[in-house]
DNA sequence: GATAGCGTTTGACACATATCAAGCAGCCAT
DNA sequence: ATGGCTGCTTGATATGTGTCAAACGCTATC
């Protein structure tokens, strides 16, 4: 990997984290590749080869069953993903695609787990790395199993409000049937739950979303840290 | 804690992995309680003091927004709990209540960060611990989303069946109301999703399950290891 | 052996959401 | 501008599952 490369991707809380040894000897086999929007990266089911860091661009985690299929997330950059199989040497319980044009950085899942045994430091920032992307999971399943469609939308709305500064006027950042599927909803429902939100605050014109009153709009959707508050990218410091 | 408690929670794999000398600090703050059935051991929100594993009895984890409640997992000895919010020193994302009488170790979360600072064993296994947890969550969420409750109750059975030795009758371990809440069904639901399913060869007859027709229920449940295999306790060595 | 209580089952119904099918709107290429 | 693609919306309908209420059948108790 070419050294301006390696620099992009130092900062990664993970990495950063790393002795200068280990992070550069972690770096030897890893790559940064760019791929084109709509690539399929892996299959679900495939032995986990390497750790994905997401650099720049977005990608979709997916899974499917009998023809079935779902959204399980979409990654923004600075997301890891894949990292429990990695760890595991397991296979992948999940599909994924760009959605964009996007660069990952690719590291070979033996590498990371020889990183993890002989860099305390770099385990620990794994620990913390893992509990962060485990607790978002968790979050996920009680959204998807104590909210109706129109609830996870109207929260979705309000996370999305706060990710704009708080902006009571913003661009939806994907195409609707892609925030259909992370929110676990056909478009048909989507456009349904919009309107039926129009009701309590918000609309959507052109493209934007226009928050005509936030606290109507709180009262529907009712959000709570429990559910609703992203993750820290850093552990606290506190406790050693 | 004494001795003798000490001894029967040492097998537990990260603790089996630790060095001597930091297992013994670790256990120095930490208790071994038993609680009658029905206690709520913590609610969600609150902050996350101790690291709890599961010695004997069972476990119930569930999470509520707006009056609604959902039950998250029903754990059996062996199993650890709350390890992300504990390494993350952050809050319970689920309350927790016992449904039997049950033996459960608590360790100070506190030593928990400070052993996994100091004890690059313990670090590890505790990266091995928590991607295992995570992947079942992602196994759990997958299940939810990919199929129906009845589905899941098919597909339930036959992980039982396997867990009583791939018997073909075996009692059903819980009442079928916490069966209910586990698959993320009404009591009414799982009661007319028996009774759909003795179409394809299973019926229920005295507290016991009866599996008349193996081939018949597996074609109808479609098991596949990357929704139902459970995970290893223990990781595999290969790639260290 | 009668009675109370709890978990389960059954039936009628309601609701959330998916599905199917058609229509509409913006965008690009010709 | 015209046509055609693609994504979105709308309406009609189907399906899965929850809710409510009543009946059933254990078990325990007196």
């Amino acid at each position: 990997m070419k050294r301006e490369h390696i620099e992009q991707v130092r900062p990664w809380p993970p990495f950063a984290a790393m002795a200068p040894e280990s992070f550069e000897s972690l770096m030897r086999g890893a790559y940064l590749k760019t791929f084109p929007a709509g690539f399929e990266l892996f299959a679900e089911g495939e032995q986990a080869d390497f750790l994905h860091v997401l650099v720049d661009g977005r990608v979709e985690l997916h899974a499917s069953w009998r023809g079935r299929e779902t959204t399980m997330a979409i990654l923004t950059p600075g997301a890891s993903f894949v990292l429990a199989s990695t760890v595991r040497d397991a296979p992948y319980l999940k599909s994924a695609r760009t959605l964009e044009r996007s660069r990952i950085v690719m590291v070979p899942s033996e590498d990371v787990r020889s990183a993890i045994a002989t860099d305390p430091t770099f385990a620990v920032s794994m620990i913390d790395e893992l509990a962060r992307c485990y607790r978002a999971s968790i979050r996920h399943s009680k959204e998807i199993k104590l909210r109706t469609s129109t609830e996870r939308l109207a929260n979705w709305l309000l996370r999305q409000s706060r990710r704009a500064g708080n902006a009571d006027r913003f661009p939806l950042p994907l195409e609707k049937r892609r925030i259909a599927a992370y929110l676990g909803m056909t478009p048909e429902s989507l456009s349904r739950g919009l309107k039926a939100l129009a009701a309590h605050g918000v609309k959507v014109e052109g493209g934007e979303v226009v928050i005509e009153n936030r606290a109507r709009l709180e009262n529907y959707a009712s959000p709570t840290p429990l559910i609703d508050q992203p993750e820290d990218p850093v552990a606290p410091t506190g406790g050693g």
